[in-house]
RNA sequence: GCCCCCGUAGCUCAGCGGAUAGAGCACCGGCCUCCGGAGCCGGUGGCGCAGGUUCGAGUCCUGCCGGGGGCGCCA
């Protein structure tokens, strides 16, 4: 079991402040928070003394009187309408910070109540070469899935990859066509992108190829031998591409995690039977619906889930409804994320209503749509295409990191070519991953990137620079960092705001994951930079005086700590030096 | 037509119902014998509009305006 943790700092002033509201009413909130005008504020006093019907000021005066503060504050007042002010003793900062250094985890506590987390993210196309589109998706999905599991959530990565469905009809069919169905073996992927568009082609110009297509998908459903053989060579030709890609952009993804679309196709029929068994489906037009409440159409008419299409073939949400049964079935999944555009956001709320009919989404779990934005490009417009050359996203990717070779090829550095190149992959990849981070996740964000690139303000590089720094320091002291849990000074203003702001790291991680927002922790970890900066340039570290020295580098070593295990969780690397 | 998301400084974004709305970039003005100037300090400048709830609204509710997305056999 988790050894001792530190108690969190606003956690345990809450509790006393609690304690003290307590005595006046039983479930007054203590809104404790963060203040400008202290290192804390409680403004619980002025919501309660209305109901208690009271002056403010007086019961902010008796709750004052009530807690017991006095082993964490160096003062308590009350000021303006009935504010509680609260300014922390340096001794509690002190306790607090040494514990938070003793702590590998930084003081992050262990959820009490972990869940089963499963996360569906990435889900790439087989047959077509990852675009920009799936950028989103996997940055976000993978930074969430290393923070949930840092909270210790079990979670289940699930890369729902698109290798099923009307698609492979016509890329089979077109292979057949082109008379590559004995030698298909010899298709590299970018010949499959090609490929796929001169099928779609085909496909929207010539019926009777349609309609050879339509037949085929239903052979493939069918489980049909040649037509299984085909396609499983387009899905290994297309995940050695999306590994290579997983690589270049460093997630945790991996082959285990696939579980495309083709996974579920025996359990379809189940779902339907299932759906029909308890009376869910109507058939409508041919097809196999479901109406669930509060769904209307253009028109006002009920909208429907469309289970079965009316040729017989399941579509996705056939698929999507399978899936929600496997994962709070067979996975025992307590949470359910999606982490999908935003654009999805109706059909998810339909499979999520269907699912809840269906009796595949019991009351103790729960489906979220972790939706986000758009990317959009200089013009305005969602970047699709040619974003300074490209849609692919391995060339994004390779264009990123050509220009982090650029941006820092002038700079004077001790590293070796081989290490600076492994920077320069660092940064331009963190660049990138960082740019799509820090924007709240439901706005559009415009991908820039000078600006994603640049050592100023709110970027990767920024942040990736302000840790190598630090570590410098210790290269410069000709020291090891302190030992773990050394007392850090607080007495300078400087010293003490950068300690406070260390001390909120849990609370970022926890707001962070409570609203599934890594844009949240991408604030932190930049105001916990600029906050360092502030400090180390009014406060000298390496100075004579070894007790001053010692206790301001434990301040240096903890923000690189915390720093480079900030970056971890958002899926960033954090170089020692650059 | 209906539903969802977004609207905060010139630009990109933070703001968990609380005091005088914060950063970054850009711009203007300072600071360099000093630990990585890829820096620091200061300044200009803003909640789309109108109601409502509340002791208190950028935050919650309603309506409008503007932008984006979605609305039956593509995923």
């Amino acid at each position: 079991m988790p050894q001792w943790v530190m108690p969190d700092t606003s956690g345990v002033l809450r509790q006393r402040l609690q304690a003290a509201f307590d005595t006046i009413a039983p479930d007054a909130d203590p809104v404790l928070r963060p203040s400008e005008r202290a290192d804390f504020q409680s403004n619980g006093a002025l919501a309660l003394a209305k109901r208690v019907g009271r002056l403010p000021r007086q019961v902010a005066d008796e709750v004052v009187d009530a807690a017991s503060l006095d082993d964490l504050c160096a003062s308590v007042e009350v000021s303006g309408q009935g504010f509680i002010n609260l300014t922390l003793s340096e001794e509690f900062i002190a306790d607090q910070l040494a514990a938070m250094g003793a702590d590998e985890r930084l003081g992050v506590d262990v959820v009490p109540a972990p869940q089963t987390m499963v996360i569906d993210y990435s889900s790439p196309n087989v047959a077509k070469e990852m675009h920009v589109g799936h950028l989103r998706t996997t940055v976000l999905g993978d930074a969430l899935a290393r923070i949930l599991g840092f909270l210790g959530h079990a979670v289940l990565r699930e890369n729902h990859i698109g290798d099923w469905g009307t698609p492979f009809g016509m890329l089979i069919e077109r292979l057949i066509d082109v008379g590559g169905a004995a030698d298909a073996e010899s298709f590299s992927v970018r010949d499959l992108n090609a490929f796929y568009a001169e099928a779609r082609q085909h496909f929207d110009s010539d019926p009777a190829f349609g309609e050879r297509c339509r037949r085929r998908v239903v052979l493939l459903q069918g489980g049909d031998a040649e037509t299984l053989r085909l396609w499983r060579i387009f899905v290994a030709e297309s995940l050695r591409h999306i590994d290579e890609v997983y690589g270049m952009l460093g997630v945790l993804l991996t082959d285990e995690d696939v579980v495309g679309e083709s996974f579920y196709n025996p359990w379809l029929p189940v779902v339907v039977d299932e759906l029909a068994a308890r009376g869910l489906l109507v058939e409508d037009d041919g097809a196999q619906c479901v109406f669930p409440d509060g769904f209307t159409n253009r028109q006002g008419d009920p909208l429907p889930l469309i289970v079965r299409k009316s040729d017989g073939g399941y579509g996705y949400p056939a698929t999507d409804l399978a899936c929600v049964r496997d994962r709070t079935g067979r996975r025992g999944a307590t949470t359910l994320l999606y982490v999908v555009g935003a654009e999805q956001a109706l059909h998810l709320r339909m499979v999520f209503a269907v699912a809840a009919m269906a009796g595949y989404l019991p009351e103790t779990s729960a489906a979220v749509h972790v939706g986000f934005g758009l990317v959009l490009g200089p013009d305005g417009k969602k970047l699709a295409s040619r974003v300074g050359g490209s849609e692919r996203l391995a060339d994004l990717l390779t264009e990123a990191v050509d220009r982090a070779t650029a941006s820092i090829a002038g700079r004077p550095s001790d590293l070796n070519a081989g290490q600076r190149a492994a920077v320069a992959r660092t940064l331009g990849i963190g660049a990138v991953k960082y740019a799509d981070l820090s924007t709240e996740r439901m706005r559009d964000y415009v991908f820039d990137w000078d600006r994603m690139l640049a050592f100023e303000g709110n970027t990767g590089p920024y942040l990736q620079y302000a840790h190598a720094r630090i570590r410098s320091i210790f290269r410069r002291a000709e020291m090891p960092p302190p030992a773990r849990g050394a007392r850090p000074s607080v007495g300078e203003p400087p010293e003490r705001a950068l300690a406070l702001q260390l001390l909120e790291f849990p609370a970022a991680i926890a707001a962070t994951a409570e609203s599934y927002s890594p844009s949240k922790l991408c604030t932190y970890l930049f105001d916990l930079a600029t906050t360092f900066t502030t400090f180390y340039e009014a406060c000298r570290v390496l100075v004579d005086d070894v007790a001053v020295r010692t206790a301001r580098l434990a301040l240096c070593d903890l923000t690189a700590r915390t720093l480079a295990l900030g970056l971890s969780l958002l899926g960033m690397e954090a170089p020692e030096q650059m």
